[in-house]
DNA sequence: GCCAACGTTGGC
DNA sequence: GCCAACGTTGGC
């Protein structure tokens, strides 16, 4: 299994939004670059992500899993570029872990949330998945 | 609201 | 294929 994350700005689209479709999950549209794209299309079944909210509040909320394969996004019908997977939300982070926390921790150095702001999905080492789940309270010793 | 970083577009 | 201009993202 593999591990992602996925950016939204809570004002477009929240963590509660996204907990509200429960296991039918929602489809991820309106990624328009590349790099986030190709992400998508190596994804599998049941890939974990975490749920980032950018702009406002700038943390990781919660845990989500990929619900279905990299398909054309349907906000793009004229342009077969574009495509995306589904997710649903799995549960939320007992702690949010703010963006400032990620860069005050030196194990997450080389995290693509750290390094490179402006990708909004993007990969996430198994290490670095469980420092941010540490972080949020999840699965602590 | 500003602006730095980055990606994309299009002229040459 | 290069690169200047432009647009967008997202932290601050």
């Amino acid at each position: 299994m593999r591990y992602w994350l996925f950016k939204s700005e809570p004002d477009v689209w929240s963590w509660d939004q996204q907990v509200a479709r429960g296991a039918a999950g929602e489809e991820w549209t309106g990624v328009r670059n590349y790099q986030a794209r190709n992400n998508m299309r190596a994804m599998a079944l049941g890939d974990r992500g975490f749920f980032y909210h950018s702009n406002i509040g700038k943390a990781v909320v919660g845990i989500v899993e990929v619900s279905a394969l990299v398909r054309p996004d349907s906000t793009a019908p004229d342009d077969p570029r574009w495509e995306c997977v589904h997710i649903r939300a799995l549960m939320p982070l007992p702690r949010p872990v703010p963006l400032d926390l990620c860069k005050a921790d030196p194990r997450l150095g080389d995290m693509a949330l750290v390094t490179n702001s402006r990708l909004s999905v993007q990969p996430v080492s198994a290490a670095e998945w469980a420092v941010v789940c540490e972080l949020g309270g999840l699965g602590a010793p």
